[in-house]
DNA sequence: AGTCTGATGCTAACAGTGTTAGTATCTCAG
DNA sequence: CTGAGATACTAACACTGTTAGCATCAGACT
């Protein structure tokens, strides 16, 4: 099936696989974005031509599937035995992460039947600390839900409002104040203004809006373990 | 600069128009999906040619925008002096209706540029409404782009888990059920059992997780004002 | 009324996309 | 050294968004 010369540690060198196309899409996006992904650019980049990448990959639908299954391992899932708050929090963490060396994956992760294996075991990773944390499974189920729902939901945002990951959030507020009509969006203007004076801290941002959702879920814990309790010694 | 006629009431039937061909964009798209939308398409619904198009819109991108923009549009933004948690509900369920309406409409609103002048006012009103209720600008603005990444993100996973707007979920869970390896994902297994049991309530999942967030928010709203009384007399 | 002008739609084409069939080449086993 | 299979290339197809140039039809002006 794969086209490594079998039994030999040295890799092959002048000849394609699957796993260097994949590789060669990751960088491509990497650097030129995901628009200019296209398969001749990226036969360009290997050296082939566009047609030739058709031996090793199903097609563009295929490539995307392969680099998306990549980049969801890249996330941590810890699997030691820390605190289900602090493991939850470590993966969102590590999720971000991911997303800042790959911003295209965002719009990748949660396009519709993308989801290979590597999804699979990131759920069954989550789903697990949840449920021996006591959750129920259709509880750890919704936690799931509400929380890649925030993580992934704010890289959007971040993309969408073109927040870099270096702090010169500030010219672009400024910038902004200066697009937006004076006086048909006081709001608006305000909140640019103290923007213009002290950046944005997406990092303390999103932090505080994943510790509300990790606060809800606790709460919802200690609730069910309660109920559970008084099921038992009604 | 408009094509209709000058100072006559009656709407001009055989004519193309900004409106007509974004109105039509969005049939369109919400019938066959956004994938479905090529310029083509859109012209031989209107009785016209591709080409002709291009006298009323500036290109694809100017067409998206427009089509993002009346969506954006269609979100309540309540002005009423409701409650601030009941308004950020409010808004954030008719977004999910609006979603639901257009299931396309996640998709193209968090990709970068496509913010125009109703998400200027979406944003003002948003903020407006915080700044009433006490939050500081820095907090408003902190507290719209964590609800708006957990109402945008949520949209995505339901599009991404293919969650349908009807109660089959369960068929789904045991579809899912059959095409697990059995043994490798024991915690998304039995995940996977109980919702083949019981289906999923997408909005009850929902409004437990926005519950969570304006829970959080109220605490960092009271214990501002605290700061603001404590520095008032110290 | 007749003409003219500007907007509107059409035809044809271009560059670029993903993809496939058929052919040449190259590598390695026998 | 030869044959066979994998691998890459050439050429082409259907489709995309987009533009230039021409035809046509409307209303405005003299």
């Amino acid at each position: 099936m794969l086209s490594i010369p079998a039994g030999d540690s040295c890799e092959p060198r002048d000849t394609l696989s699957r796993e260097r196309v994949l590789r060669a899409t990751i960088e491509l996006a990497d650097e030129l974005g995901i628009d200019a992904l296209t398969m001749r650019e990226l036969g360009r980049r290997l050296g082939v031509e566009a047609a030739s990448l058709y031996n090793h990959i199903d097609g563009k639908d295929d490539l995307l599937n392969g680099i998306t299954e990549l980049v969801v391992n890249e996330i941590d899932v810890p699997t030691a035995a820390v605190d289900w708050k602090e493991a939850m929090r470590i993966r969102a963490l590590s999720a971000r992460d991911v997303f800042s060396r790959h911003p295209w994956a965002g719009a990748l992760i949660d396009s519709p039947e993308r989801s290979g294996l590597a999804h699979l075991a990131y759920a069954d990773n989550v789903l697990g600390t949840l449920l021996r944390a006591g959750f129920s499974p259709r509880d750890a189920a919704n936690a799931l839900l509400v929380l890649d729902s925030y993580i992934y939901g704010f890289e959007r945002q971040r993309s969408r409002l073109a927040i870099g990951d270096d702090g010169d959030n500030t010219k672009a507020a400024e910038e902004a104040l200066a697009t937006i009509p004076p006086d048909a969006y006081p709001s608006l203007m305000q909140v640019a203004e103290d923007f213009a004076s002290r950046p944005l801290d997406d990092m303390a941002v999103f932090d505080l809006g994943l510790g509300m959702i990790l606060d809800g879920l606790e709460d919802l814990l200690s609730t069910e373990l309660d109920d559970e309790l008084d099921g038992r010694r009604p």
